[in-house]
DNA sequence: ATAGCCTTGAGT
DNA sequence: ACTCAAGGCTAT
C-alpha cells in the first residue's frame, strides 16, 4: 500500500511541476494548485491576463498570472464539478473509482518500466542495435493544441478492461460514446503481483512496445476537454460540421501517435516516414465511421489486450518501405505470434484474427486518407497543419 | 492571495 | 479503524 502511494507521489504537478500531494479535483496535483483551483471555483473568481494568455506556469511563476494558471488547471483536466457547491467536507465523490484505476495503471506502468530495465540488462539483443532503453516519462502534453475553456460536468468515468487469460490490465476510458464498455471486471488486488510474475514470460519486444505506449488517459482527457469546449462554442456560434470536428479529434490522436512513435524503441534507428494512420473518416463520412465502429467492435469481441494492441499499432504506423523497417516489422509480428501462442489455447486462430484486424485497419486507413485528400483539394479541411503535412508527405512519396 | 497544515466524513 | 480527497484555517 505504501509502495502504491509512492508511485503516485513521485509525480509532478501537471500545472506547475511542484510536488504532488494526492488526487485533487480529478487528477494528481500539488497542494497549492489544489487550493488555487478551489478558491477560484468557490469564489467564482474572474482573472485577466495582462500578457498574451500564454504565460509560463511553473513553481516560480505560478503566482504571476492567475488567469493562465486557471486555464492550465482546466487544460490538464481539473474538474469544476469536483468542487462542491454545498461546501460539504469529507466523504467521497464519484471520482473515487477513477483515482483507483489511475493508480493501478501507474503502478503497472512502473512495474513494466522496472521489468524492462532488468530485462534489458539481463538479455542481450533481439537485434544487433539493441541497447538499454532510457526511461522516458509518458507525459506528452502539447499545450498549444487546445484552447482553454472549462470542461462540462458531463462525462462519467468508465472502465475498459483488457483481459486475456493470465494478464489483467486495465486502462481508463472516460469516453464511451463510440464503443460500448466491456463487461465489468472486479478489481483484483493481486493483479499487479500476477502481472509482474507473468511479465517474465512475455516476449521482450512486447514488453518494450507496451512500455512506450501512449498515455490513453491523457489523450482521452484532451479530446474530452476539446469536445466540451466545442459545446460551449456551439451554444454561441452554432454547431460545426461533423467532419471538421473529426479532423480536430484526428489531429489530437495524430500528435499522440507521433509522440508514441518518437518514443518507440526503433525510432532512433529509423528515418521514419509516418504515414498509415488509422482514424475514422471515409468515402462518405458515415460509411467510414460505420466501418470504424465495426472494427472497434471486432477489437472488443476479440478482447484485444494492451500488449496485442501495441504490436498492431506498431505494424500499422510504420510502413515497411525499407528493408530495415521490414525486418523490424517481422520481429514485431513474430513477437505478437509468440505472445498469442503463450496466452491462448487457440493455436494460430487468435493470431490470424489479429492479422485480419490489421488488414482492416490498413484498408480503412487508405480509404480515410483518400477521403481526406479529396476534402483537402476541395478546400474543406480546416487548418490542421499536421494532418495536411502528413498527407502531403505521403502523396509526394507515392 | 497564497500555500501548508488541519478537520471532516463516506467508503472500504 | 483506516484511508484520502474534500473543505477550512491561518501565517505569510
Amino acid at each position: 500500500m505504501e509502495f502504491m502511494h509512492n508511485v503516485v507521489l513521485e509525480e509532478l504537478c501537471p500545472v506547475c511541476g511542484d510536488k504532488v500531494s494526492g488526487y485533487h479535483y480529478g487528477l494528481l496535483t500539488c497542494e497549492s494548485c489544489k487550493g488555487f483551483f478551489k478558491r477560484t471555483v468557490q469564489n467564482n473568481k474572474k482573472y485577466v491576463c495582462i500578457e498574451n494568455q500564454e504565460c509560463r506556469i511553473d513553481k516560480t511563476y505560478r503566482k504571476r498570472c492567475p488567469f493562465c494558471r486557471f486555464q492550465k488547471c482546466l487544460h490538464v483536466g481539473m474538474r469544476l464539478e469536483a468542487v462542491r457547491a454545498d461546501r460539504m467536507r469529507g466523504g467521497r465523490n464519484k471520482f473515487g473509482p477513477m483515482y483507483k484505476r489511475d493508480r493501478a495503471l501507474k503502478q503497472q506502468r512502473k512495474a513494466l518500466t522496472q521489468a524492462s530495465v532488468v530485462s534489458s540488462n539481463l538479455q542481450r539483443g533481439f537485434n544487433e542495435h539493441s541497447q538499454p532503453v532510457p526511461i522516458i516519462p509518458c507525459v506528452t502534453a502539447r499545450e498549444d493544441l487546445i484552447s482553454l475553456q472549462p470542461p462540462l460536468p458531463s462525462s462519467s468515468p468508465g472502465s475498459y478492461p483488457c483481459t486475456l487469460s493470465n494478464w489483467t490490465i486495465k486502462s481508463d476510458h472516460t469516453n464511451s460514446s463510440v464503443h460500448s464498455p466491456g463487461p465489468p471486471v472486479e478489481n483484483n488486488i493481486h493483479s499487479e503481483e500476477i502481472f509482474s510474475t507473468q511479465l517474465s514470460r512475455m516476449p521482450r519486444l512486447v514488453i518494450e512496445l507496451l512500455r512506450c505506449d501512449v498515455d490513453e488517459l491523457q489523450l482521452q482527457q484532451k479530446i474530452n476537454v476539446y469536445l466540451q469546449q466545442q459545446q460551449n462554442i456551439w451554444k454561441k456560434h452554432g454547431a460545426p460540421s461533423t467532419f471538421s470536428l473529426m479532423c480536430h479529434m484526428a489531429e489530437q490522436t495524430l500528435f499522440s501517435i507521433v509522440e508514441w512513435a518518437r518514443r518507440s524503441i526503433f525510432f532512433k534507428q529509423l528515418k521514419v516516414e509516418l504515414s498509415a494512420i488509422a482514424y475514422h473518416a471515409g468515402p462518405t463520412l458515415a460509411n467510414l465511421v460505420q466501418r470504424g465502429q465495426e472494427l472497434a467492435q471486432k477489437f472488443h469481441i476479440l478482447q484485444v489486450d494492451r500488449q496485442e494492441f501495441s504490436c498492431i499499432k506498431f505494424l500499422t504506423v510504420f510502413n515497411p518501405d525499407s528493408p530495415f523497417i521490414e525486418s523490424v516489422q517481422e520481429q514485431v509480428q513474430g513477437a505478437l505470434l509468440e505472445y498469442t501462442l503463450c496466452t491462448t489455447s487457440q493455436c494460430l486462430g487468435r493470431f490470424t484474427h489479429l492479422l485480419q484486424c490489421l488488414s482492416d485497419i490498413r484498408s480503412l486507413s487508405t480509404l480515410a486518407e483518400d477521403y481526406l485528400w479529396y476534402k483537402h483539394l476541395s478546400g474543406e479541411v480546416p487548418c490542421n497543419s499536421l494532418l495536411i503535412e502528413m498527407l502531403h508527405a505521403k502523396r509526394s512519396c507515392s
